[in-house]
DNA sequence: ATTTAATTGAGATTGAAATTCAATTAATAA
DNA sequence: TTATTAATTGAATTTCAATCTCAATTAAAT
């Protein structure tokens, strides 16, 4: 279940946006905070509809995109044409390495590249608003 | 036109491939060789019919496949949907910083950061294939 | 309780990319 | 050079994630 602190920031955020608060809109924030990470809208859809909630999957797409606009999702775009989604509340700033075999997801920061990046930005005259940081390669496993 | 070097490993490559040598897609590596960088398909595609090539839709996507395949392109995705592409002849390896507002394209390379990417990818146990770094933001115009 | 505008969801649509298959063509051997 | 053969091409179709449509429903303000 939601804290009540993220569920009341959520309520206040659709309020501010002058949008309703619906029970498919919370169940669709509670899919994301509480279950697993990296998924793309389908799964979370699938993982839904299997715990008997009622929703569809236009309302999933169409509120992971609220979510995402209003920080509180990740969206992540791996190249292969499907979007993944983790949710911001409970894990702070991180880029990803990703196996090419078996789709294995490993998460980090590096200060320094962070530092790198807000100078190169700089040195370009540029305002840096976000990046894409993805490592892929093959994990112990697979290789 | 392309140099006669290029022109010969491109011949090289496609015989090691056992694949053929076409008129369509000699057409096509000197269009992106040629041409401007950090294009789309269709715009190649239109840029060659507009030539009065004599090429399908269907063969440029396949060409450029083969390319990437090859090491001789470099794919870019930016998030929007459409995959842009460069030669990697004549340029060497770079990253790019993307306007968010007029969709100018800035290359960038750091070796610190590509060193520790390596280190990175070393400590979490994988053997790292390839990187996407993008930063997004507001270039001097569009501030 | 009523009103009103936002939301939902089933199904249709979009658009980039991939695929199909008959006609064509490059490359090898005769 | 010609014949043979397997790869290639391209128009059209298909795929698939994502978006959109619109009638029915529902949240929330009055």
């Amino acid at each position: 279940m939601l804290s009540k602190k993220i569920y009341d920031s959520y309520k206040t955020m659709l309020s501010n946006e002058g949008l309703k608060f619906t029970p498919q809109r919370l169940e669709i924030l509670e899919e994301i905070v509480l279950g697993e990470g990296h998924r793309e809208c389908e799964e979370i859809y699938l993982s839904m509809k299997k715990k008997g909630k009622s929703v569809s999957r236009a309302t999933v797409y169409r509120t992971i995109d609220l979510l995402v606009k209003n920080n509180l999702v990740r969206k992540l775009e791996l190249g292969d044409g499907r979007a993944r989604y983790e949710s911001k509340l409970n894990s702070s700033h991180h880029d990803h390495l990703i196996c090419i075999d078996c789709g294995d997801i490993v998460e980090f920061v590096d200060d320094e590249i962070e530092n790198k990046q807000e100078e190169i930005a700089l040195n370009n005259g540029f305002i840096l608003k976000k990046h894409i940081h993805q490592l892929f390669g093959l994990c112990k496993k697979c290789q």
